[in-house]
DNA sequence: CCGTTGACCAGGC
DNA sequence: GGCCTGGCCAACG
């Protein structure tokens, strides 16, 4: 496969395409994940807010390692991302917070 | 090439 | 237990 500096992105964004329906992931899994040496999760929420493409991308199942839903998504903002996860069979605790006990991958 | 930015994370208070 | 600070690294202008 080609690997080249800006494929970050795509990596990204197939990372987070396997995410099985009705569980998430978190931004610092994803950065490791990916594995090129070190990617800072800001960075990885900051390319998915730069390019939101919810058509073949779920990034609403992306959490942070709380499992807090993100502040500032940008459908919506965090009410709206909770709304697809729940409509998925997302468990949520409290208001911000996805049980990552049961659906973090 | 340098400074800024970014949907975070960890540590400290 | 909530808020602040520093750090991390890649992309953009």
């Amino acid at each position: 496969m080609g690997n080249k500096k800006g494929d970050l992105i795509e990596r990204i964004y197939k990372r987070v395409r396997k995410i099985p329906k009705g569980k998430v992931s978190t931004y610092g899994i994803i950065a490791k994940s990916i594995g090129a040496k070190k990617v800072n999760p800001r960075y990885v929420g900051y390319l998915l807010h730069k390019n939101p493409n919810p058509k073949v991308i779920p990034c609403h199942r992306v959490v942070d390692r709380n499992g807090k839903v993100a502040e500032k998504y940008a459908f919506g903002g965090w009410r709206g991302q909770k709304k697809k996860l729940i409509h998925e069979g997302v468990k949520f605790i409290g208001i911000k917070r996805v049980d990552l006990r049961e659906s973090l991958v």
